[in-house]
DNA sequence: CTGGGATCGTTAGTGTACTAACAATTCCCG
DNA sequence: CGGGAATTGTTAGTACACTAACGATCCCAG
């Protein structure tokens, strides 16, 4: 059990297209394509997530939305910013704890949500077309174990 | 079956929590903690990637570099950018064809390879540390079909 | 009631990612 | 062989993503 297989063990056995990181950033970018060919210029995927989740929420403080999202502070900041200035959002200041900037949607933001719920659906089902109905549910409990 | 039911039906049942872009994305944020743990200010994710590529394929063009680590020819330039003000690459004109710019390991870049390959196999190892070895070959079977 | 620690938000800096427009080559078909 | 199409690389612009440093505010223990 020794030799020739050692030092085969102690050859860089690395490949990159086997490893989880390098296979998981590809299925990103392909989930990344088919949501921008379904909401194009409208919204990015980040912002279209900070807009469900108040959606389903309500308002809530920028850093709670950030956890929520999981987005840290700055990155949370920019895409509420670009949600404001698209008019789906609007900001104002907690009255209760003036270090908090209060965020929700606005009309416009709650109209764009019933009007693409279905659509964004549509982007996970076809992101997970290639897999059988119990494959899907396989996966997502899988990956669920590695967040 | 009517009446109330699809009125449920109807209603958004759209739950971020449970769609796999954002399953996805917080996978690949424990990812990269456990690779910046690893690799700390030494070398990005992405420039592991492509420095490994290198490695694995000897010099190429820039193009073809980024066609292999899956990065469009923006994204590839940065990196490679990166990694030869670091020292580990270096690029010289294609004498064939003046169009291209070949990319090549720096010895210290090949030292690099040959010092970290093994700490990127326990990056990778850690991240699939919560799974059993049957369940890891069945993520990563999965995840490849959704490439 | 006060002072230190925690929380919330902003800013600056670096590094992915992608698009679009552009210039320089090279390829190939008519 | 000549010219349009395809390939390669660069640049500019937008949008994540994270760190670190900072100021303002709040909370709580002594």
């Amino acid at each position: 059990m020794t030799g020739a297989a050692d030092l085969l063990a102690e050859e860089t056995a690395y490949r990159l297209d086997e490893q989880v990181g390098f296979i998981l950033r590809q299925v990103q970018q392909r989930h990344a394509l088919i949501f921008a060919a379904a909401f194009g210029d409208d919204l990015t995927a980040m912002q279209w997530a900070a807009l469900a989740k108040l959606a389903e929420r309500g308002e809530c403080s920028q850093n709670l939305l950030g956890r929520l999202v999981a987005m840290d502070v700055a990155t949370i900041k920019g895409v509420v910013d670009r949600l404001v200035r698209r008019g789906l959002a609007e900001t104002s200041a907690d009255p209760d704890d003036r270090r908090r900037v209060v965020v929700r949607l606005t009309e416009a933001g709650r109209d764009f949500y019933r009007a693409n719920a279905q659509k964004a659906l549509r982007v996970t089902e076809e992101t997970l077309g290639p897999l059988a109905p119990r494959e899907r549910d396989q996966l997502l409990v899988l990956l669920r174990r590695l967040r």
